[in-house]
RNA sequence: GGUUCGGUAGCUCAGCUGGUUAGAGCGCACGACUCAUAAUCGUGAGGUCGGGAGUUCAAGUCUCCCCCGAACCA
């Protein structure tokens, strides 16, 4: 085979909102499956670069921080700590990990507004917002509650009831008062915002969207959806301090703008670009080789990685920025978009109890499992549930029984009959042949899956890898053969035994911990755990004669029926009421 | 309401541009083996592919209608 030209590969995960611990849906539906990603594009030998951060602006993460009585900033230094650790606690390989609230972000949204509005793409106009006379400022969206104007829910937000789900405009509510004080003093008073006009782009973006054919047909027919209803002009700032101030081209704020930022959905995206800024400050990085076009990243292939509410923005309101600039930035070319995980058909709520979030997870079990599962059964095709009692079978079965116990069953038979070292001794047979051949059909269909990015038939044919193994062992049958004929045996173990390595490094992108100790135990050298190619002749005899071997210890322990009836308890297990 | 995606063995799901006896994993039954985390390997049972009509030499796979579920609608 030719040796394979050195793509470059930039990935990113959608951003996690600041507020609050993710659940293992939010983790299934972006940052593990583009973990995975970038672990398998890593292992092949490419050049990748997988950002991601947390989203930081916005009303939700203001009125957190400030039911806990501390200022924004301490709020979410606080949560983008804990997301941090525990993206790390899940073995999530981001090259780097920013802040939406960085100086870069602030700089470079700035940038985007003020090449946007000479491109005649950003305009002021007047609207109504409510003020509230009490606190002395305007209340946008959840700053507002009130009676829902459809359904008279009496605790409606200002952007959108609970009851009814509607979306709202604040001034629309009925007896509004003040979310911050309670006040009621409240009236409707006109004030100025920024508006992209994103109705002009329309055109620019159809042609994109058409011409991207390699998108899932999840994604193309989103972006259609919303290009067919009309781009609308949508405001870019809100009535917050919280957020990127309001510049212009000189760096002074924009007059009438004072008391106004940027609002979320026009930064967080930015931050992908400024992110990769934040990583190049830290490691001396190049970022516009990855995203500027005239700067070498004509040739990098990006990556994104989404839950489905995020593809319009990714597909259409992102892209209106990007062009609308006129400027030579990378645009996305593959994108993988995540239905939802639910938790027994239900939704994970943190308020119900139900479900598990990520830092629960984490002190229950290792994060392989976890990884294992929720790759195993991605919700690529539909909503995926949850369950404790599918979550154990797999396990089990699948990492405990077929890849854990093989593991043991060789390396424990080495150190009984072979004195702890990998036997030199005997010639490969028809069993052998039987073997090189799977593994050479699985490497290439498990390749296959993973650069298509289909993750669940990734997962399952590494697994069948894992049986074949186990089917090889009962062909081969060393303990049999030991008897008459050592050296007959000695084949069978030798191969059992770069079997192991090559199923550790095979799993590295799903198990990467896992992975490690198995390769750590063999003392397989870094250099050594690159994705196998299948061409190679030589896979089953590449570890040394000799090697001293011994027994990992056990690698998965099985999850016992008593335990999903208490984590049940605990988490909340039954089916949700219609 | 509109749009989109689903409804395939007990469970979770594969089935590309229509074409031999509809597949996998789990679970279940039986058998084999004993190196191993009571693991593993083999064999088998089990499906009128949501319902109805149509196109075709041929439909799970295309068209229409209906039922059920999910999501999205800035």
């Amino acid at each position: 085979m030719q040796p394979k030209e050195k793509r470059r590969i930039l990935i990113t995960s959608a951003l996690p909102y600041i507020n609050g611990i993710k659940h293992l849906g939010n983790l299934a539906g972006s940052q593990l499956p583009a973990d995975v990603y970038a672990r398998f594009q890593r292992l092949r030998g490419h050049e990748v670069l997988y950002i991601c951060a947390t989203d930081e602006h916005g009303t939700p993460a203001e009125l957190a921080a400030q039911d806990m009585g501390i200022s924004t900033q301490a709020y979410c230094d606080r949560y983008h700590e804990i997301q941090k650790e525990l993206g790390e606690g899940f073995a999530l390989s981001f090259d780097w990990f920013g802040r939406s609230s960085s100086d870069e972000n602030k700089a470079l949204t700035q940038h985007f507004a003020h090449a946007l509005e000479a491109n005649g793409l950003i305009e002021e106009r007047t609207s109504k917002q409510v003020y509230s006379v009490d606190d002395g400022r305007f209340l946008p969206d959840r700053y507002v509650e009130g009676t829902c104007p459809h359904c008279g829910y009496e605790k409606a937000r200002g952007d959108q009831c609970d009851n009814c789900g509607r979306l709202l405009d604040p001034v629309d509510l009925k007896n509004p008062y003040s979310a911050v004080s309670g006040g009621t003093n409240i009236e409707i008073r006109d004030t100025k915002h920024l508006f992209l006009l994103q109705s002009k782009m329309q055109g620019e973006i159809r042609n994109w969207v058409e011409a991207s054919t390699d998108w899932p047909q999840l994604a193309r027919s989103i972006a259609l959806k919303w290009l067919d209803e009309g781009l609308r002009d949508r405001a870019i700032t809100r009535d917050l301090s919280w957020g990127v101030p309001v510049t212009r081209p000189d760096g002074s704020v924009r007059p009438g703008f004072e008391d106004k930022v940027f609002y979320v959905w026009f930064d967080a995206p930015i931050e992908y670009i400024a992110a990769t800024q934040e990583w190049a400050s830290a490691a001396d990085g190049d970022w516009e080789s990855w995203w500027r076009t005239d700067q070498g990243a004509a040739d990098v292939e990006y990556v994104q990685f989404m839950g489905k509410d995020n593809v319009a923005f990714h597909t259409v309101s992102f892209p209106v920025t990007i062009f609308g600039s006129g400027e030579d930035w990378k645009t996305v070319d593959k994108l993988k978009a995540f239905n939802w995980v639910t938790w027994y058909g239900g939704k994970f709520s943190t308020s119900n109890k139900r479900g598990i979030f990520m830092d629960a997870a984490l002190e229950l079990l290792p994060a392989d499992y976890w990884r294992w599962y929720l790759m195993a059964n991605a919700p690529e095709g539909s909503d995926a549930g949850f369950t404790l009692e599918g979550f154990q079978a797999a396990i089990n079965s699948d990492l405990a029984n077929v890849l854990g116990n093989f593991v043991n069953r060789i390396t424990k038979y080495t150190v009984s009959k072979f004195d702890g070292a990998l036997p030199a001794a005997g010639t490969p047979g028809d069993d052998e042949a039987w073997m090189a051949a799977e593994l050479k059909k699985s490497l290439a269909e498990i390749s296959a899956h993973y650069e298509a990015m289909e993750f669940r038939k990734a997962a399952a044919e590494t697994r069948a890898l894992w049986a074949a193994g186990n089917e090889y062992l009962t062909r081969a049958e060393p303990w049999v053969k030991y008897k008459s004929d050592v050296d007959a045996a000695a084949i069978g173990v030798r191969t059992g035994l770069n079997l192991v390595a090559l199923f550790a490094i095979v799993a590295q992108p799903l198990i990467p911990n896992t992975a490690k100790t198995i390769l750590d135990t063999l003392g397989v050298p870094n250099e050594n755990r690159n994705w196998p190619s299948p061409d190679d002749d030589n896979l089953l005899d590449a570890l040394p004669h000799g090697l001293p071997i011994t027994a990992p210890p056990v690698l998965f322990q099985k999850i016992e029926d008593a335990m999903v009836e208490e984590w049940t308890e605990q988490f909340g297990g039954e089916p949700i009421e219609a």
